[in-house]
DNA sequence: CTGTTAGCGCTTTCAA
DNA sequence: TTGAAAGCGCTAACAG
């Protein structure tokens, strides 16, 4: 990686360090002319290209965004990937990306990562939890990213605050509704159906998905409805998947319409694709929604009913764009639980 | 984002600088343990964190690896990204994204950034271009990486070469069996279907899409089959859209059954979404089939006949990783492209 | 307006 | 084994 440096231009161009760095590279005053355009040529001549870590170490500012998610592919997290992306885009930085496996011990080395390498912001995106496994490893990371705020680092987390991170200054949490959402999806869902309904979660303790069960129950509660059971599963398609094949059988052997919510979007996917080999058709056994609203799904049959999260809104809010508005998300009544029409069945 | 250095290390410490250096960042020679304890103790008491950029600028070398995708919440795009962030990993390095909105022009402003932030490697995961638009865009591009190349820089390019770029060293080219595998899906197709078949393809010019219609084509050649019409749209589900609802009168005034090949799975996706609200159904009126093999279309109902990439992979080999195989596909054979028994229609 | 000169934080010879 | 010192490439006072 030896490219020619600022030096050499100015030598070429014969001028001082100083003059080149001032055409080459913006700043307020601007040389001559006549001058300016021999160091530029001068650069042309040698191919050169600023080096932006000894930029950054000289005037202590990266240029850098660091993002962390759980896994890239997810559509989800690539939504939010996208928005971070346009934000820092706009501010002319480029983003760092870090995936991880999902446990905050992880999230903490990428956040120590970020910081060593100075990034002027670091955002957030897997979902908080507060199980007992992580909480070791939520200290640490609650405890790097209160060092790197200190440090005058700015941080944004997606949905919940990092569990015991102190409030410090630069450290902003993009709330997501996600209770209150819930909770009108079910009472609009209670609308149009009379059974009974079953909530399949991802396991206890995340945030995101605990936040959407008791906004669901309580959506229930204020449309009179009863409680819905809770079956807990792993927070992705594969535990939709298994949560469906062991809800099949019963399913089938009753002649109540279940109403089944899996708390994100590619759950309820899992969930429909492991019913519909076992004979179980959606919506006519039994009606699904799902939670996000994920772009990449919005062809599947039957439609999904979901809420629609503005993921992209959201990686941006998170990156600090300013001119992104609060989020808010939308009630999305589609095919998949619609009440069949008697000559469709 | 000022946070402690290794001099205040060293000072408390009581030790000079290189021994903090030595202690604290892997060196080949090891302190005394009762002194390297102690710097310990005070890099710990500080909350010292190793400034990256500096380590970077002193030993010439970053530790990044930039890519440039054009889009990082597609599907395709993401899957890759998984495999490049993977190798990353491995390599003990950091992802430097760039999405572009896919012009060589654009791209090649952010191969210039990789450049300057002195990352390592550089991936390019875009399809390539010969369109005439493209052409200057395509010069400066080559220009960009035969520079970064030269200076020591390591790119890996998936699919095609970029237009113009010299076979310099450290230059590396994934290569992907499109053609190959389109002509194998044309022949497996061929097999069970007498009627006609029309491809869908991207505008001429984009390699990928070239490479597939071609393969196609040749399959059909292969099996005595008379070359397929050819439309071009976006490559994207919007173009797939578009052709669909063009074409929707057409299969409905026809009793020939059409398969039509899409050069990717989202366009296929949008071809089929197309048809559905026109009353034309997939297998039954028109067969449909892609190619990628996208992760999260899997669970689209019909099964859409594909050929597998293996994109993680593909990542991989990009990032240069030793470890994983040459790339190749598998054509999948689902639902999308069977011949309906009678007693189905 | 231009040039000189300290650093930015760290690694790495080279002496001691 | 440890320490002193010379950079890595660039920016930003400060001086001319």
């Amino acid at each position: 990686m030896a490219a020619s440096t600022l030096s050499e231009v100015a030598r070429l161009a014969g001028v001082s360090l100083a003059t080149a760095s001032r055409v080459l590279n913006g700043s307020s005053r601007k040389p001559a002319e006549d001058i300016a355009e021999r160091v530029r040529e001068a650069a042309d001549k040698l191919g050169y290209v600023p080096n932006a870590q000894a930029q950054a170490l000289a005037k202590s500012s990266s240029g850098l965004i660091g993002l962390v998610v759980h896994d890239i592919a997810d559509p989800y997290f690539s939504a939010i990937a996208r928005g971070v992306q346009e934000a820092a885009r706009q501010q002319n930085r480029m983003v760092l990306l870090a995936s991880t496996t999902g446990t905050p011990a992880d999230e903490k080395e990428a956040v120590a990562a970020f910081a060593a390498r100075r990034a002027d912001s670091i955002v957030i995106a897997g979902s908080r939890s507060v199980r007992e496994e992580d909480k070791q490893g939520n200290a640490e990371l609650a405890a790097e990213l209160d060092r790197y705020c200190r440090n005058g680092g700015h941080v944004g987390v997606v949905g919940h605050p990092v569990v015991g991170a102190t409030a410090a200054e630069g450290y902003h949490v993009v709330e997501v509704p996600n209770e209150e959402l819930a909770a009108g999806l079910a009472e609009q869902l209670a609308a149009s159906h009379n059974g009974a309904f079953l909530i399949i979660a991802g396991p206890e303790g995340l945030y995101t998905s605990d936040d959407r069960v008791r906004g669901f129950q309580r959506g229930l509660a204020d449309a009179g409805r009863p409680a819905a059971e809770v079956i807990r599963t792993g927070f992705n398609r594969a535990g939709g998947f298994e949560a469906g094949k062991a809800l099949a059988e019963r399913i089938k052997g009753s002649s109540d319409r279940l109403c089944i919510f899996a708390v994100n979007d590619v759950m309820a996917i899992g969930v429909t694709a492991a019913l519909r080999p076992e004979g179980v058709w959606i919506p006519r056994d039994a009606t699904v929604a799902g939670f996000d609203d994920i772009e990449t799904l919005r062809d599947f049959r039957p439609a999904l009913s979901t809420v629609h999260l503005p993921l992209e809104d959201i990686g941006r809010l998170a990156a600090g764009d300013p001119d992104t508005a609060p989020i808010s998300g939308t009630v999305k009544l589609r095919r998949s639980t619609e009440t069949p029409v008697e000559s469709q069945l």
